[in-house]
Formats: C-alpha cells, structure tokens, sequence
DNA sequence: CGAATTTGACCTGCGC
DNA sequence: GCGCAGGTCAAATTCG
C-alpha cells in the first residue's frame, strides 16, 4: 500500500470507510486489525476478485499454487478456441456456463440418486446410462472457482447469503476438516467450501463456485437490492448490498484503490472528492460489468441517466 | 416437527 | 486396473 493515503475506498477516512462497509454488528477486527490483515494477507491470495483473468476456473485446493497468478489456465473442452488467453472480462461470457453447468450437475445427481434407490425402475437404469454415454468424452466442466483467505475464529463467515452444509471430509495433511456448503435458495447452483489453513489455523480458506442467481436474502430483508428488473443478479459471491465476508474488503483494499484511481484517472494518493449534493454518491461511474459494483452496495452507484 | 447438521457410503477423476 | 483423494448423497441425528 501507498503510504501516505489516509482515505477509505469512498473518500472517508478510513474508519468510517470501512464502517460503512462493515456495519458493526458484523466486524470482528477492528479497522486496524484488519488493516494489518490486508497487509500481511495481501501477497497471499489465490485469485484476484477483481481482476476476472485470475480466476482459475478448475483450482482445487489440492492444486493451489500460494503465490502471484498467473494468467488463468481455462479447459480446453472439445474445441473451445479460448487457448490460453485470460477469461474475458466481459460479464455475460464469464457467467455463460453457469446454469448449464448446474444442470449437468443435478442431471448427474439425479441419475446418482436413481441408481441407489431400490426402486428405480430399468427405464430409469436405461436412462441413466444413457446419460453417462453422453457424458462420455466431455470433460466435466467446473464454474469459475474464487478463494480467498480470511482471518477468523470462526469457519463460517456471513456473507448476506444463507448456506446449507451438506458434506465434510478430511483434508490430506490436515488436522482440521474441509466443509461444504450449498446456497439454500431453490436452484441456485453456488457452493461454498470452507476449511482452516493447517499453516496457519487462525485463517479461513473459503472457495466459492458458481454465480447467485438471485439477491442476497439479508440484502432483500433490508430493501436495498434493486429489483431484477434493474439489476442484474451479482456475479460475485457476494451480493451488491449485502456485506460481504469480514475482512474481504480489507484484504483486498489495496487493490479496489487502485481499481478505482484506475477508472477515474485518479494520480495515486489522490483523495477522492465526494458529491456534495449527495454524499452517498460515488464520484465514479462505476462499469456495468465490474466485479467492483458487486462489493459496492448499490445505493454508492450512480443512476443512469 | 421441520430445518439443519452429521457422517458413512458411494462416485468420479487422476496419477501411477 | 488400482488406489487415493476430492466431492456428493442421503439416512440418521440434532437443534430450535
């Protein structure tokens, strides 16, 4: 981090900055614990939130590399001309495998379920081998995957969304369990998985995979996302208006300054002026597609005209 | 009593 | 083909 920057991501001080992001019924650290946090945290990420081209979209824990990204690896599945060029940022392309996907997955876990049941019937058999042919040859495809760690004492962080548990498993050379989640709204395909580094059992590993297709229900309870009319459902775990997982913000504060200096031109250590007319309202138009506006409660962004 | 969690069994993919 | 590890299912159990 630059020194000598004393202001929050919307212009405040940085205690109030992060107060607003973080209410304080959800902060555990203090601003500057978690300050420190982002600096001590910050070289070690396995993905970088905002920049779509890290995002590795077939990293199991098992594979992960701690250290810089490199430039994403997407599978070659059967003819897919991606090559090894970085996930386009384009939103619509980073989420089109999302809902087939999902459906792939519970026609799989369907065909799981019938072979087990005493009941299923030979069509049901038929059907399912039917299925396993087709899948034959195609490589399962995974949903972009985003990790990051988090300093907690606690393995499941709020993040605005509600999560089922469905499974735990030992992780190899690892004391401490690996557990995993799914979002509990009907049909929505994200998972979560969450397990404490053995290196360091203060801090969280939490995996998302997958895109909500709706708002955050702790967001809806408050009014603050926008009708689906409006805006379209997050393409990040966390909801526009939700908070997002404690600490999130603050691990990744350096690189929103600088994702925001970069969309207003803004020198480094600029301070940001706020509207005076509205001073909820950022000074930045902020891109349709940026990951940014899904950590950015919505009532920062401006309306369009 | 319904919802959520636990947990052993099972499936899949991958490396050897 | 075999073994291992990750991931998921679903019955049993616990919780509110």
């Amino acid at each position: 981090m630059s020194g000598g920057d004393d202001r929050g991501l919307f212009g405040y001080p940085l205690d109030r900055d992060l107060s607003l992001i973080f209410p304080a019924s959800t902060g555990q650290n203090s601003v500057s614990d978690s300050l420190q946090d982002l600096i001590a945290f910050d070289d070690y990420y396995l993905a970088d939130p905002f920049d779509e081209s890290s995002w590795q979209p077939d990293v199991g824990f098992s594979g992960v590399k701690w250290g810089p990204i490199q430039a994403a690896t997407t599978p070659s599945t059967g003819g897919a001309s991606s090559s090894s060029s970085p996930v386009s940022a384009n939103c619509s392309a980073a989420s089109s495998s999302t809902t087939e996907a999902a459906a792939e997955g519970e026609m799989l876990n369907e065909g799981r379920r019938k072979e087990r049941s005493e009941a299923a019937t030979d069509a049901d058999k038929s059907e399912l081998k039917a299925n396993k042919a087709k899948k034959k040859g195609e490589k399962r495809q995974r949903e972009p995957r985003f990790a990051f760690m988090t300093k907690s004492e606690v393995d499941h962080l709020e993040d605005g969304y509600r999560w089922r548990k469905y499974g735990q498993k030992a992780v190899k050379n690892s004391p401490f369990p690996r557990s995993y989640y799914r979002c509990t709204t009907h049909k929505c395909p994200v998972k979560k998985r969450v397990e404490r580094s053995y290196q360091d059992p203060s801090t969280v590993i939490t995996t998302y995979e997958g895109k909500h297709t709706h708002p955050s229900p702790a967001a809806a309870q408050r009014g603050l996302y926008l009708p689906a009319a409006t805006a379209p459902p997050p393409q990040f775990p966390f909801s526009a208006a939700a908070a997002p997982p404690d600490n999130f913000i603050h691990h990744h504060r350096s690189r929103l300054l600088q994702q925001m200096r970069a969309l207003t031109g803004m020198a480094d250590g600029g301070g940001m002026q706020l509207s005076q007319s509205n001073p909820w309202r950022p000074p930045v138009q902020l891109p349709d597609c940026g990951l940014l506006q899904d950590v950015v409660p919505s009532f920062f962004q401006p309306k369009q005209p």
